[in-house]
RNA sequence: GCCCCCAUCGUCUAGUGGCCUAGGAUACCGGCUUUUCAUGCCGGCGACAGGGGUUCGAGUCCCCUUGGGGGUGCCA
């Protein structure tokens, strides 16, 4: 399952002296999100090409926000996907811990520093009272600023307020100057001073707050390029207060453009909850959705590479390995970009038709289990002939609801009443009469291949003078239930001869009985 | 409200002053292939948000307007 197929990849430079490090901090609240994968394979894209090293951080410093099992859930799907990493869960590394909720000494450290040297001060207000200023300055000038104390809480003063139990936060005092980023992506981005505010670094409850954490972290761990969504562009000047506060270096920043729906909507997991109560399919929004829906991680990868990137010329299709060798960061775009699900079939339909038949096989595996469809436990030679056999689907699903009909027991079988009328009982029946022409051949059909079935229904079609589909579709309901499954000669001999005709003889018996 | 970012077909995008009567992909429409569903092949429709500049010449540079997005949390 991890990609054995480990992506060429060229020695790192050794005549640079500084390696390339970049990271994915995901914070465990749920699922891998579409955009969050966009966000790995870009860094993760720009540290392979470098041959450096991708960080795996886990940013769990929102106690409130933590959901169970969902680190174990993002690695899954980040493995399941092909993207790997050199530090982190699972993978280790010199300069962890990688869960920052491990980190609370760490982060300690630096805040007395940032405390004694007046970066950093006590800030003593309630959340509730926060609110009531927020909610004042909102309806005065339409928007709250918090106001730096003026004399500054002292050191003591925030001690005692800690001791009794008050709740006490730590703010970083911003400086009096403006503050300009260097975006790889947009260009030098300069934010006045009077922008500014003095943002709240350490929480009540001890934790640190994602920006000190992150910054913390991203020096510690030597991070050089920082690739992360536009909605970082405004914490970046905070981050770059902090690093100059912290003494340490700044990381090359890029802020990549966002994705939406196709309606400009947010893509939010509420978006599922909201359609099911609507009546229609839920949205895939996360990656586990696109990949129970039964679509190719080559195909995820290839698509999201080109929301926000491109290579200048007329191609689309990469692998992971190409995508490595074409990736820059130069080359992506400023604009945000809606989600197209319907091009992502598309690009999925093409994978599936090009990876080769191993990793095809690995993928349907891997469908039918989380599904735990009762193909599941399918043999690897007749999953390879239900791939062959449904050469051309779109999605997983698809192939699935194409041949699902053989993982039903013979008794099982529901007759779709469209496909019944409209290939049996239409023209007096004149679909079961054929049926039972049809029957009585197969029945003496010694050789049960495709091809001589294939041939039989033909033969039949010349002597009676009509369409194959005359001939074809009623079979194919009798045995499947619908319209629709593999070549006619094909489904016959996946099924096999004697459940063939057993299916045949018990649509042909509800019919009588109707 | 204030601050920041963005702006080419419905959608993803190419385009960095003349190669653009704007290219590709997808979607859609039509045709062909076909025993079902798909696939595949051929053709068609379809965009430079608006207004001012700069220039011999603007999708490409500048300004304004409009539109979209983001930030303004003891979320990340």
């Amino acid at each position: 399952m991890w990609s054995s197929s480990r992506l060429s990849r060229e020695p790192s430079m050794p005549s640079s002296p500084e390696p390339i490090r970049v990271r994915f901090a995901p914070s465990p609240t749920g699922y891998l999100h579409i955009g969050g994968a966009r966000t790995i394979l870009f860094n993760w894209l720009v540290a392979r090409k470098a041959g450096g090293q991708m960080v795996l951080r886990i940013e769990d410093t929102d106690q409130t926000r933590h959901v169970e099992d969902s680190v174990q859930k993002i690695l899954d799907d980040l493995r399941w996907l092909g993207l790997d990493w050199d530090e982190g869960p699972q993978a280790g590394g010199d300069l962890g811990p990688y869960f920052q909720s491990q980190r609370l000494d760490i982060y300690n450290q630096y805040l007395q520093q940032l405390l004694e040297n007046g970066h950093a001060y006590y800030a003593l207000e309630t959340p509730q009272e926060l609110e009531r200023m927020r909610e004042k300055a909102k309806k005065e000038s339409g928007g709250f600023r918090y106001p730096r104390p003026n004399p500054l809480p002292t050191v003591a003063q925030g001690l005692l307020a800690k001791r009794e139990g008050k709740p006490v936060v730590v703010r970083c005092k911003m400086p009096n100057d403006d503050i300009t980023v260097h975006d790889s992506i947009l260009g030098d981005i300069t934010l006045s001073a009077d922008q500014f505010e003095d943002f709240i670094i350490q929480k009540s409850d001890g934790f640190p707050t994602y920006h000190f954490a992150c910054v913390i972290d991203d020096a510690l761990m030597k991070i050089t390029h920082v690739l992360r969504g536009q909605e970082h562009l405004m914490n970046s000047h905070k981050h770059v207060a902090l690093q100059r506060a912290l003494g340490f270096p700044t990381p090359h920043y890029g802020h990549m453009p966002v994705i939406f729906n196709l309606d400009g909507s947010k893509m939010s997991k509420r978006d599922k909850e909201k359609a099911v109560k609507a009546g229609l399919p839920p949205p895939e929004i996360e990656v586990h959705d696109f990949r129970r829906a039964g679509f190719l991680p080559e195909a995820i990868l290839n698509f999201i590479a080109l929301l926000g990137w491109s290579t200048g010329d007329d191609r689309e299709t990469y692998t992971l390995d190409e995508l490595m060798q074409a990736f820059s960061i130069k080359r992506i775009g400023k604009t945000n970009a809606k989600f197209d699900r319907a091009k992502l079939l598309s690009f999925n339909t093409d994978w599936a038709t090009r990876l080769p038949l191993p990793k095809l096989l690995e993928h349907l595996k891997d469908y039918a289990t989380i599904n735990d469809l009762p193909m599941r436990s399918a043999t690897d030679d007749l999953f390879i002939r239900l791939l062959q056999a449904c050469a051309g689907f779109r999605t997983f699903t698809d192939l699935q609801k194409k041949i699902g009909f053989l993982f039903v027991d013979d008794e099982a079988i529901e007759y779709d009443p469209k496909a019944v009328k409209k290939v049996l009982a239409k023209n007096d029946g004149a679909g079961y009469s054929m049926l039972e022409q049809i029957r009585a051949k197969l029945e003496t059909l010694t050789d049960w291949s495709g091809a001589s079935i294939d041939a039989l229904v033909k033969a039949l079609c010349e002597s009676l003078d009509t369409k194959m589909g005359n001939v074809a579709q009623p079979i194919r309901v009798a045995v499947s239930g619908s319209t629709v499954s593999p070549s006619i000669g094909e489904t016959l001999e996946l099924l096999g001869k004697n459940r063939t005709l057993q299916r045949i003889d018990r649509c042909l018996a509800i019919r009588s009985t109707s």
